[in-house]
DNA sequence: TTGTAAAATGTTCGCGATAACATGGCGCTA
DNA sequence: TAGCGCCATGTTATCGCGAACATTTTACAA
């Protein structure tokens, strides 16, 4: 049953432990073509007595297919992430597929290293997040020849097909949002992080929104590194010392605002009456906060479903839409007064 | 420059392109070999220009080395697991390694069809989640002939290495620190997951302490899916209704038992006067909680580098460790009283 | 029976790279 | 200047599999 033999298994060995020729073996093992229901048995049992696992990578140069797509993200833990790959699986599942995690960490270098080792397989088509990269990624990525979708962005020009939402246009809503509910004096919190352009466009929205109605952005706060909910309480505090006047606070990301939050009910302050909140997100392991956090949904596992979808098509030469902008919704929540 | 040709790049492309043989392309390519600094630089610009990226496909077929590492964990939605997963890059960045990721959603099934999968890809390590897996996949890892080491877990025995905590030590300890602090009513709440095999080692180790000390859990409450705060809420709430008198909540995890001590602070019960609270994982993104929630850290960083540290180590043949149990430290924080 | 198409199986070659070995050129010594 | 050896480069033979084509077997009608 389990022979542990040092050499690895080949189709030659099923084929010689079957009797029939190794094409016929790959042809059991792949159910193409052919095979007659006796053979068919024949092969898979001694397939399975051996314990013969296929080896793709010779399978995949005799074929010049591989069935991987890309998938490279900045970050695993920052849960947004997360839920674009589930979106991204739930498609490729229904297909033959798969994704492969690449991780940049926000740093370019990282993204085009990461992209050049994963276009080194050779994959079926990229995902990958953000339209901001160096020209040699993107150069790269004309080159490969194989459909490329930008993620979760959809605010410049895309080297092929881009699915996401406009932060800009998100942080314009929620200016206005702001406005419309009366806020006047207005706080931005957010990280220090001059390579999140998404978190950026954002805030260009916010403030020419803001601007469009008079209004200026009173103070700002900003982080990097630790826990993003005690981060919160801190940005909080120190923002409110200095600034006391603030009615409102936006800021880049739910978990700061959340910290926020938990720090203003302590003190006793009237949220959303003295002090008004809203984050970004609208990430979904917060619910069961004390109040439910404003925020704006960046239609995450939306946006890994549909890239899926658009590379699935463009593999089979199927035609597909090649700009998809989704549209994300404001949840006021308890901590945006509603007008 | 950008030369986007139909018909990918091959080493030959390159060679021709600088007039030098494929192996010695091959050769700059990969820092192998002496190479003339001349024909170096004629053969690196030849392939910038050109645009060339390596097919490892093919690499690895001819030198039959893939330096790549399977990695498999059941949920990247966990918190827990890209935990993991950072520590186990941090140590392979500094090899010529590299992880790659699959998820099985907690389910045997689909765990062994990922680990089919990456098998296919021959790769030079496995890295899996846990010491219960299906016999055949068991067997696969056995005959694959390469390093396994399973991690987050060392009650059982591993097929190869393992690395991580007792979980049911770790349930027993914190029985005995809940026990020391003069708790008598002991509550439990959990998952309602027959196949998180450390959940119920934990509470198998738990229930196993409080009997010594002559205690049995007064109630228990479960859940599945949805927001874990929220749940928590839920069945904080639930549980206590049913049994008033409970004056400890073991939780199976932070995120259930933040949302229990947000309940319990909202109802202005006395936290860990009349109510202690404790849940597992010792989750970083949780400080920031009005009261930090006492915790047991499952060394889930340390756990991948060690399990990383092995894999190099075996695939050089040098010598290493092949069971490494770590020991989590309990942290009292706010929520359970201190003796 | 024979012919013909369809089904089942086999053979050949090449995918793009690397290992292992082979060779050419150069400097140096005796 | 022959002879040796080293460095730089080229040649050949796989690696394990699948595409394309070739061949054999079967099924069935005439």
């Amino acid at each position: 049953m389990a022979t542990d033999e040092h050499r690895s298994l080949t189709l030659r060995d099923v084929s010689e432990a079957s009797g029939v020729s190794e094409m016929t073996v790959s042809r059991v093992l792949r159910n193409r073509g052919d095979v007659s229901a006796a053979t068919r048995q024949k092969v898979l049992k001694a397939a399975k007595e051996l314990g013969y696992v296929p080896n793709k990578i010779a399978g995949a140069l005799a074929s010049q297919r591989v069935n991987l797509v890309a998938v490279i993200i900045p970050s695993l833990s920052n849960m947004v992430f997360p839920e674009v790959l589930s979106g991204i699986s739930e498609v490729l599942e229904d297909t033959e597929l798969q994704p492969v995690v690449g991780v940049t960490d926000y740093l370019p270098e990282k993204e085009e290293k990461v992209l050049y080792e994963m276009l080194s397989w050779r994959p079926s088509g990229v995902i990958i997040a953000g339209l901001e990269h160096t020209d040699a990624a993107k150069a790269m990525m004309r080159a490969a020849g194989i459909p490329v979708v930008e993620i979760m962005d959809v605010d410049g020009k895309p080297v092929d097909a881009a699915v996401g939402i406009s932060h800009r246009r998100a942080g314009r809503e929620m200016a206005k949002a702001i406005l419309k509910a009366g806020y006047q004096n207005i706080g931005f919190l957010g990280t220090k992080m001059p390579l999140d352009h998404r978190a950026r466009k954002r805030f260009e929205g916010f403030t020419e929104a803001l601007a469009k109605g008079g209004i200026e952005v009173v103070d700002q706060e900003f982080y990097s590194g630790g826990s993003a909910l005690a981060k919160g309480r801190e940005m909080t505090e120190a923002i409110l010392e200095r600034s006391p006047d603030i009615d409102f606070l936006y800021y880049s990301n739910d978990m700061i605002g959340a910290g926020g939050l938990l720090y203003l009910l302590e003190k006793g302050i009237d949220v959303p009456g003295q002090v008004g909140l809203a984050g970004f997100n609208g990430v979904e392991l917060l619910q069961g906060l004390p109040r439910q956090l404003a925020s704006m949904d960046a239609c995450r596992r939306e946006s890994g479903r549909k890239a899926a979808e658009i590379i699935a098509a463009r593999v089979n030469d199927e035609p597909c839409e090649s700009l998809v902008e989704l549209s994300p919704t404001i949840s006021f929540g308890d901590t945006l007064k509603r007008r």
